[in-house]
DNA sequence: GGTCGGAGTTCCGTGTCACGGAACGAATTG
DNA sequence: CAATTCGTTCCGTGACACGGAACTCCGACC
């Protein structure tokens, strides 16, 4: 039952809706009297909404979401220097962790004339394809990166990293720089430049601006970057 | 099972943990042991987090609340604009929809040295108290306004309008302005600037700046805000 | 050391209610 | 009108959620 409505749930990745009965229940795997039921009471419940074009996930799961103290003291920290990058930059900045092999964004600042990225707050992508998760791929201890390397390595785009060589290179040059660099690995005619945030010596963190390639110039871009990631570690340092 | 595992999320409200085991089970009204296993599938799943010193509320909440598609049209078309805001006046900015007789906040920008303010994103306010929620009162018809005036005005400081003849002349000045003015209202030392977005002829959120009480200036604020959210009405009638 | 209390956890018998197949009404299509 | 597809209702069966009792830990107090 439990388990069964979570499934339901998840049903609803990535969009958040709307879907049918139908779809519902054939993406669970479950009989549609049940898949009916099970959705009638989240409906009740508030976890999902049901609208004539089919059903949505609700504002009880949003107001639960926003609570989630996933990174709190992070994001709290963090924000401030974010919209000062952004503002610096006007272009759309990240803030991401890891989790496992991938990276999940938990706060993001998007620019109004912003190009469409595959990212998205909640989200996760692979860490070897965008600049927040090399960064903290560069700055995680030997161990994860070997697991990385023990499987083969996941693409986006046909500029995403795929060569383990590549990859230990890149890492290399990233450790020497203490910046990450990104150019269409995760989105065709996107860039990026990440920097990792530090927490009592561990990257906990990193931040990036993504930037279409045409105006992507690292050298402009690298100290703001720099400063603000420098600037959220002292925040946080002050926090504790 | 399925709605007491939802009595034991919302039992996290408003921190989001972390909370005991017995915390948890005398806020539910529940037996220990059914508390216990509803956590642990709970945990299971991956709903809560289970840590030495309590429970917290999880990644997969988190993740799920953010692809919850509440208002992503009018966030998405709202955000750009609210950093603009922020922008031009360094202060927190704040994006509501009205659900019930409360503000739920749906996006918030918060500046580095802002002060502490009761709203958080998904989080409820009383309509009557907040400049948000007067603004949408005042555009939302006379049986909301009605109903609102039915029942005794909540009050969250010694300011708020509890007086059902006051809250009638400020609806009035809000009507005439197409501004809702808040001084102290919702927090001591606060007040903040309201306008209306628009989408078909009905407000269906309003963008409101908090200032900390010395520095509120509303001539100055005030074109502002009624250009960005003349904008966010203006972005909502392109996407549709 | 002994005792108490309160925490988290395991066990298990009972009774309920989740389950899903069958069947139905409505709407759409051929 | 037959045929399909969708959402919904009904209902008998059996799994499993329920919660009281009991147990283990651990720290406080005397």
């Amino acid at each position: 039952m439990l388990e069964k409505s979570w499934l339901v749930l998840d049903a609803f990745r990535p969009t958040g809706g709307p879907l049918r009965l139908t779809d519902v229940a054939e993406r669970c795997h479950l009989p549609k009297t049940t898949t009916f039921r099970l959705l009638t009471e989240l409906a009740e419940i508030g976890a999902v909404a049901r609208r004539e074009n089919g059903y949505y996930l609700g504002r009880r799961l949003f107001e639960l979401g926003c609570i989630v103290p996933l990174e709190r003291d992070l994001r709290h920290a963090a924000l401030p220097f974010m919209h000062d990058l952004y503002e610096a930059t006007h272009e759309t900045v990240h803030l991401g962790v890891r989790d496992g092999l991938d990276v999940v964004y938990v706060e993001k600042i998007r620019g109004q004339e912003a190009f469409a990225l595959p990212s998205r707050v909640g989200g996760r992508l692979p860490l070897t394809c965008t600049g927040i998760g090399k960064a903290l791929l560069a700055y995680s201890g030997p161990e994860l990166i070997e697991e990385v390397l023990a499987r083969p390595l996941r693409r986006l785009t046909p500029h995403s990293i795929v060569d383990p060589r590549r990859l230990e290179e890149a890492i290399g040059q990233i450790q020497a720089a203490g910046l990450a660099y990104e150019r269409e690995e995760a989105q065709p005619g996107g860039a990026c430049i990440a920097a990792p945030v530090f927490h009592e010596g561990a990257a906990v963190a990193a931040l990036s601006v993504s930037v279409p390639l045409p105006r992507f110039h690292p050298t402009r871009l690298a100290p703001a970057v720099k400063a603000a990631a420098l600037g959220i570690s002292r925040a946080l340092s002050r926090t504790i």
